[in-house]
DNA sequence: AGCAAATATGCAATTTTTTGCATAAAAATA
DNA sequence: TATTTTTATGCAAAAAATTGCATATTTGCT
């Protein structure tokens, strides 16, 4: 529904390639934003075909060509018309509380191992998201306005991580007690 | 992708119409699990046919029949099968995340006027989520057993709405000295 | 030197979700 | 009494996401 305006954001801040938008949902706003490599190369094509991105094809010695993708006035125009629109809650689906939530049938063991598996996502997670955080913070006054936004987002990735590592050690202290 | 095994979860702990999961979804466990009643009686047609579910029509007087849906030994063992995979990490999608992001492009007035909109919506949340909390712990010990799990899932909602809404006040704080 | 992993792009089929439409009675509110 | 909201169920078309397949080079590791 707004991958597309998800790719306008990230390619308004900086062209690139689908393989580049990629890397950037996985490794700096997986937080918030998730998706596959095969959708994002659909939605570049659909994007490209309704004029909203512009296709700069770079020649490389040797390597396949490189497909830089840029906002096109069009593209401009859609991303401002969708960011003055108002934003449905956010429609939550999370398995792993299924499951909690059934857990009366299951082996105690299995659970734990289940949180275990994501506590230790979860924390690598939080490493990288600290990481951002301090490589922001020792930029000079100057270099962090036009992150500032970015950093916010950034913000609730720190918290809500922190948040979900908070409640797991509620429930391992529940759970070896039973 | 496991829509079916939410409902299955659902319907284990206690049979229902689509009706009745519908407002399950929305009032007990919509901050884990959301669907619309389009999709909630669409699976259920599908599942009634894959053998996981009995139908019981109970005749109302005036009313139109009332379908109450349960597991069938079937439906229970594709369950139990289901709860023991490992679950993927949750695929977060948020889209106000994404026009935050892109923030240099908007209104100042906007953005505060778009957190103060889903402000609202986490505090009645909160509210809720606390409501239940306090009727769960006012149970009797013996009362409480069959909902542990589903009080650990019910933490985990009102950990996860508190860390949004400090955020936001971190949000707020930064735009208010813009 | 050989193998695995990362880089880099894409098509097609299937599944899932969303959106729009449709009906109809009961309960609540003005 | 009239209108709106809630209860209650469902079909069908369109959009979006997932899964499986396919290709080819480069880089790092053993």
């Amino acid at each position: 529904m707004s991958l597309k305006h998800a790719i306008l954001v990230l390619l308004e801040t900086e062209p690139g390639s689908g393989y580049d938008l990629l890397k950037r949902f996985r490794e700096h706003i997986g937080y918030f934003w998730n998706a596959s490599h095969q959708q994002i190369y659909q939605q570049l094509k659909w994007m490209h075909e309704a004029g909203w991105l512009a296709l700069r094809t770079e020649p490389q010695q040797g390597k396949p060509d490189r497909k830089v993708y840029e906002l096109t006035p069009e593209g401009h125009a859609a991303l401002l018309e969708w960011l003055a629109e108002t934003s449905k809650p956010q429609k939550v689906n999370d398995s792993l509380l299924v499951r909690l939530y059934g857990g009366h049938l299951r082996e105690a063991d299995n659970i734990r191992a289940d949180i275990a598996h994501h506590r230790k996502l979860y924390e690598q997670s939080r490493a990288a998201l600290l990481a951002i955080e301090q490589h922001y913070l020792a930029l000079p006054e100057a270099e962090r306005q036009p992150y500032r936004f970015p950093y916010l987002t950034l913000r609730r990735g720190i918290l809500s991580v922190q948040a979900w590592l908070d409640w797991a050690d509620e429930v391992d202290a529940v759970l070896n007690h039973l």
